[in-house]
DNA sequence: GCCAACGTTGGC
DNA sequence: GCCAACGTTGGC
């Protein structure tokens, strides 16, 4: 079982829509990045859990986690013209985009606050602290997992 | 295949 | 709103 971030931005989706949803289950769709892809179509599986991200707001940080439901396949909103994501290159023959579904399982109370994690000395090498970084899904080491759940009060659905 | 220009991300 | 960093695009 592997170990993932999920990145979004709280007014557009986040914890509060998810929880607003059956079962708290959702598409993860709208990733149009080439690496992101790759994970969600090729590597991140059923079971797999992930961290749930909150970027561009007042408090960055990590505020519940998610398990995989479903792994990759089309996503719908590429080939929706109506849709926000829509890409004109991608087809239902030949896909260029791929989402997931998730289901949020727990909240992190409180959340584990950005300004925490660059301050941990555990988490040197962790992607989501790296400088630059943009990608949003990337890989949790199972060992970064481990420390992160320690450092986490975790309240479960 | 190179690389400059451009658009986007995301913390502050 | 600013701006550093990066991915993508497109001319050549």
């Amino acid at each position: 079982m592997a170990h993932w971030l999920f990145k979004s931005e709280p007014r557009e989706f986040g914890l509060d829509h998810l929880l607003a949803l059956p079962g708290r289950v959702a598409r993860w769709d709208g990733v149009r990045n080439y690496e992101a892809r790759n994970l969600l179509r090729d590597h991140i599986q059923v079971g797999d859990t992930a961290f749930l991200y909150h970027s561009s707001c007042q408090q960055p940080g990590i505020v519940g986690l998610l398990e995989i439901v479903r792994a990759g396949y089309p996503d719908p909103t590429a080939v929706d013209p109506d849709s926000p994501y829509w890409d004109a290159r991608s087809s239902r023959d030949q896909p260029r985009w791929y989402a997931v579904d998730v289901r949020l399982t727990a909240r992190l109370n409180p959340a584990l606050a950005l300004s925490r994690l660059r301050a941990d000395p555990a988490l040197r090498d962790f992607r989501l602290l790296r400088r630059g970084n943009r990608l949003s899904v990337l890989p949790v080491s199972p060992s970064e997992w481990a420390h992160l759940v320690t450092q986490s009060r975790i309240i479960p659905f």
